[in-house]
DNA sequence: ACCTGAACACCGTTCAAGT
DNA sequence: ACCTGAACACCGTTCAAGT
C-alpha cells in the first residue's frame, strides 16, 4: 500500500491509456458529489478532504471552483431543492389542494436528503428556496389571501414543514429505538403519566401529523374576512 | 508571554495564600460554564479546549466528570429547558390560555439561547423537555381532547415551536441584513414578484405569526368532535 | 486557467501517568 | 478519586508554487 490514499489512479497495470481518468473538477461534479457524499455519511461526514478523495483531486483543488466549506453546502441545498412542477395534469385544480402539493413536495424534498432540514434553517435563503416561496405565496394570492395575512400565512406554513422536517430527520429512529424511549420513560415510572398512556414517543404517523397541521392552519386562514 | 495558556492562575507575586483559586470542577460548574460560552460564542464556539480554559483546568480533566462534548452539550441543552412554573395567581384559568403560555414559554426559553433551537431536534429527549410535553400533554387531556388526537395534536404544536424557533434563531438577522436580503431579491427583478410585492423578507412579527399559528392549531383541534 | 503539497492553527479523544 | 500532558488522527484554509 505505497502512496497516499488520495488521487486513486486506477488505470490498472498496463499503458494508462484508455484508463478512465477523472473528468476535469467543475463545480457541479463537486456539488453533486458533495450531495452523495451527505447522502450517505451525513452532516458530519462532509468533509473538504473526503470530498476531494472522491473526485480523484488534491483539496485544495476544490478551492479553485468553490469558495469554502459553507459554499459547498449552501450549494448543495440549493441543489435538492430544486422544484420540479408535477405534470400539468395531476396539479390539483382547487387552491388548497394546490397548496397541499406544494407542501408535501418540500417536505418530501427534504426528507430525501435528512441533512437539508438542519442546513437550511442556517443560511440565506437560496434560489431554489425563494422560488418554492415565491410559488406559495402566489397560490395563496390569488386563492384570495389579503395581503395583510400573506406573510403571516406563509410564515405559518413555513414553520410546520420546518418543524416536521427537522424533527423528523432526527426522530425517525428504528421501531426498535422507539421502543426503548418509551421504556427509558417508563423506567422512574409516574413522572410522566400522560405521555407514556398515550404513547407519545412510539407514534410515528408523520404523514398524518403533518396534513392534518397544514389542514387546520388552512381552515384558520381561510375563515379569515378577506 | 512564558507558559501556557490555560490554567491562568490569579495570584499576584505574593504568597498566593488567599488567591482566589478556581473551585474544583463538578458536572453542574462545567455545564453552567458551557451554557455561558454557548451565549457568548455560539455553537461553533465551544470547544473542549476553550471550556476547559474557562474552567481554569486542563482539558482533560473534563473527562472525568463527563462523557465526551456530545453529552456537554445535551446537559446544557437540558438546564436551559427547564420549566419555572408561573406564580399560580398568574396561570390563566381556561385550558387555551394555559396551551399558549407553555408554548410562549418554551419557545422564549429556546430564543433566550438560539444554539438550543438546532441542538433540541438531534438529541433524545431529556428530562426537561419530557416535561414540558407531559405538562402540555397533560393541559390538552384535561380540556377534553380525545386520545386518539392526543398525539397529533402535540406533534402539531411542537412542530410549530420548533418551526418558529429554528427559523427565527438563524434568520433573526439586523434590519440592516433583511433590507440586503430583499435587494437581493429585487436585484435580477421579476423573479420572485409576489414575496418582492409583501415584502416577505423584510416582515419581522415573529410573535404575532406564531401567536397566529398556534391559534389556528388550536382552533382546529378543539373542533374536534370528541 | 487550473491544480498542487507543505504548513498552520486548530479539533476531540486515548492512554499512561501522576497525586 | 480526581487531574494531567503528550500524542494521535483528524479538521479548514493560507500560501507559494507548479503546469
Amino acid at each position: 500500500m505505497a502512496g497516499k490514499r488520495g488521487k486513486a489512479r486506477t488505470d490498472g497495470g498496463g499503458t494508462g491509456e484508455d484508463a478512465p481518468s477523472d473528468p476535469p473538477l467543475t463545480r457541479e461534479r463537486i456539488v453533486a458529489t458533495a450531495v452523495d457524499l451527505l447522502d450517505a455519511e451525513g452532516i458530519g461526514g462532509l468533509t473538504m478532504r473526503r470530498l476531494a478523495d472522491r473526485l480523484g483531486a488534491g483539496v485544495m483543488s476544490l478551492y479553485w471552483h468553490v469558495e469554502n466549506k459553507d459554499d459547498v453546502l449552501a450549494l448543495a441545498l440549493d441543489t435538492v431543492l430544486a422544484y420540479r412542477p408535477p405534470a400539468s395534469t395531476d396539479v390539483p385544480a382547487d387552491w388548497r389542494g394546490q397548496v397541499v402539493h406544494l407542501l408535501e413536495d418540500w417536505r418530501v424534498a427534504m426528507l430525501r436528503h435528512p441533512w437539508a432540514a438542519t442546513l437550511l434553517p442556517r443560511q440565506p435563503l437560496g434560489r431554489n428556496a425563494l422560488d418554492r416561496l415565491e410559488r406559495l405565496s402566489r397560490t395563496l394570492s390569488e386563492a384570495g389571501v389579503a395581503d395583510d395575512d400573506l406573510n403571516a400565512a406563509i410564515w405559518s406554513l413555513w414553520n410546520s414543514v420546518m418543524g416536521a422536517t427537522v424533527t423528523r430527520a432526527s426522530y425517525d429512529r428504528s421501531a426498535e429505538d422507539r421502543a426503548a424511549a418509551q421504556r427509558r420513560l417508563e423506567d422512574p415510572s409516574g413522572q410522566h403519566p400522560t405521555i407514556e398512556r398515550s404513547r407519545l414517543l412510539l407514534d410515528d404517523d408523520w404523514d398524518g401529523v403533518f396534513r392534518r397541521g397544514i389542514g387546520f392552519l388552512l381552515d384558520g386562514l381561510s375563515r379569515r374576512p378577506r
